[in-house]
DNA sequence: TACATTTGACCAGG
DNA sequence: CCTGGTCAAATGTA
């Protein structure tokens, strides 16, 4: 299974780079004739389009096969690793294999001032398999697998464990990726809540979610591609790092990691792959134009959103409305230059 | 009845 | 031997 999945990708990214290359050939020949012909729009959008697909190559270039085949650690992670290369013992020794076993991991920080018993739902369905006092810790923490594990072999775990200094604070672990198909696509049948109860509650968590990134959050990584996002808002989390949108752990110190492109009237346009991951049954885009994001430094505090952070946002929204393209409202930037390497600092 | 949580025991790694 | 991660039986809940 998991081989299936290796090769799936790789064979997805070599399909995805030969489609591409041939679109920037092709768009090289339409510059080169738009230049001879009259001034148009086209040709204005030409070098915009033009620079997307050289990124897009290059980003795809850079997602080495070794995410698959080589053990990963994320330096933020104390933890051993303990999914994947688990499908040849699924059925419950895995944890004798612990340090064979190549993960990839992301840390997610949420603060809570609702009262909550925990951080927030992230989409997800989980399990709590374990609870372990943690030395040298206040609180113990808490082990939680997909629920879908045994059903479809989902591997995704996560670690929650509230932080010793702010009690407010959760530290959750994300560990391993989604191979279910659940929140964003959750299918009728597949919870326990009655299909007219998941879409309102879709609809509200989607709501909630664009509300609270937009007004109460900041970000930023750390380091090997494991992200922190500190929130103050209640009602948004991060998906467990696991979306069908292969929002890669890269670097984010590679500027040109993004799949955007910004508009003229300060859009930003995120769209992960385009349709080659995202399964889209609609064309038409969100706008999300009502949340503006200018208040993020209204309190003084920075902003830093990098690339896989707001990847993984864009893959929960993107999932959930089920839409291709993301509108984010940035005008705050008006006045700023568009740098084709925007590296996704507010 | 089915699923989730709790909790003590077991195991691997350092 | 200590610690962290996982298992699985017991228990709780809807």
């Amino acid at each position: 299974m998991e081989n299936n999945t290796r090769m799936s990708y790789l064979d997805k990214r070599a399909l995805i780079l030969n489609e591409l290359a041939q679109a920037k050939e092709l768009l090289v020949q339409l510059e080169s004739d738009l230049a001879v012909a009259t001034s148009t729009n086209g040709q204005l959008l030409v070098p915009i389009i033009l620079s997307s697909c050289e990124k897009s190559l290059s980003m795809l270039s850079r997602m080495k096969s070794e995410a698959f085949t080589e053990p990963q650690t994320t330096g933020s992670n104390e933890s051993p690793c303990l999914v994947n290369d688990c499908d040849s013992d699924l059925s419950g020794n895995s944890y004798k294999k612990r340090k064979t076993i190549p993960t990839w991991t992301e840390q997610v920080s949420v603060c809570e001032h609702t009262g909550l018993e925990g951080p927030v739902d992230d989409g997800y369905s989980w399990r709590k398999y374990g609870e372990k006092e943690i030395f040298g810790a206040t609180y113990p923490r808490s082990y939680y697998r997909c629920t879908h594990k045994s059903a479809q072999g989902c591997l995704a775990m996560k670690q929650v464990q509230r932080s010793d200094e702010d009690s407010s604070m959760f530290g959750v672990t994300y560990r391993g990726t989604h191979t279910c198909i659940q929140a964003a696509h959750l299918l009728p049948g597949q919870s326990q809540i009655k299909p007219d109860q998941q879409d309102e509650k879709r609809q509200k968590k989607t709501q909630e979610t664009i509300i609270s990134f937009a007004t109460n959050c900041h970000m930023k990584t750390r380091d090997s591609g494991a992200a922190q996002v500190v929130l103050g808002a209640p009602s948004f989390s991060f998906p467990s790092a696991s979306t069908p949108i292969p929002c890669i752990a890269e670097e984010s110190d590679n500027n040109n990691n993004n799949f955007s492109s910004m508009t003229h009237d300060n859009h930003f346009v995120i769209s992960p792959f385009s349709s080659s991951f995202i399964s889209s049954t609609t064309s038409e885009t969100n706008s999300f134009s009502p949340y503006r994001m200018n208040n993020l430094e209204g309190d003084g505090q920075y902003s830093t959103l990098e690339y896989d952070d707001l990847c993984e946002f864009t893959s929960a929204v993107t999932s959930e409305l089920d839409s291709q393209d993301l509108y984010l409202d940035f005008d705050f930037l008006h006045g700023a230059s568009y740098d084709s390497n925007f590296p996704f600092h507010m």
